[in-house]
DNA sequence: TTTCATTTGTTCGTATGTATT
DNA sequence: CAATACATACGAACAAATGAA
């Protein structure tokens, strides 16, 4: 098991920067870097990281919220699954 | 008074997508379906339920404000005058 | 109780790219 | 070529909830 890739949203083939980015943290939860419980960073702080604006992140966190890899409360944090 | 007719785009004679938006609310407001101050869903719920972009809700949401049928407050939303 | 910082939630404003007519 | 329409994306501001001081 290696490390996930550092962040690209210039990949070639992606078509949305949303998807990408729902896609690497993705990555980065079944490679055990993010591990169930843990509290993500805000999403401001994501958007920072990840060089996007917040309704990325917030798409991103749609569909991962959608898959069940995350679970996010108002004025708490977004965690992981 | 009858009920302002469901929302379809697809009705003969329409040339503008953002054109019939704009009379479909318009014709909701003089049905007092919607009144003076009450406030519009965010442009994004509206375009969700007329299915349609935001781009065409921000054209036919431009109309009804020229007509001064209605107000918009950046970050607040969109009020019927 | 009040205040404050943090964080998510919501909304308008704007820009870009693609497709269609 | 121009206008319409769609989707994505970034930016900015405001609002509400939570918890700690």
């Amino acid at each position: 098991m290696t490390d996930v890739p550092d962040w690209n949203p210039d990949a070639v083939g992606v078509a949305y920067v949303y998807a990408a980015m729902a896609e690497h943290l993705a990555a980065r939860i079944a490679a055990g870097e993010l591990v169930p419980g843990a509290k993500l960073p805000g999403e401001r702080e994501l958007g920072q990281q990840y060089g996007v604006a917040l309704g990325t992140v917030r798409r991103a966190l749609d569909v991962l919220r959608e898959r069940g890899l995350v679970q996010t409360l108002p004025a708490k944090g977004t965690f992981i699954a």
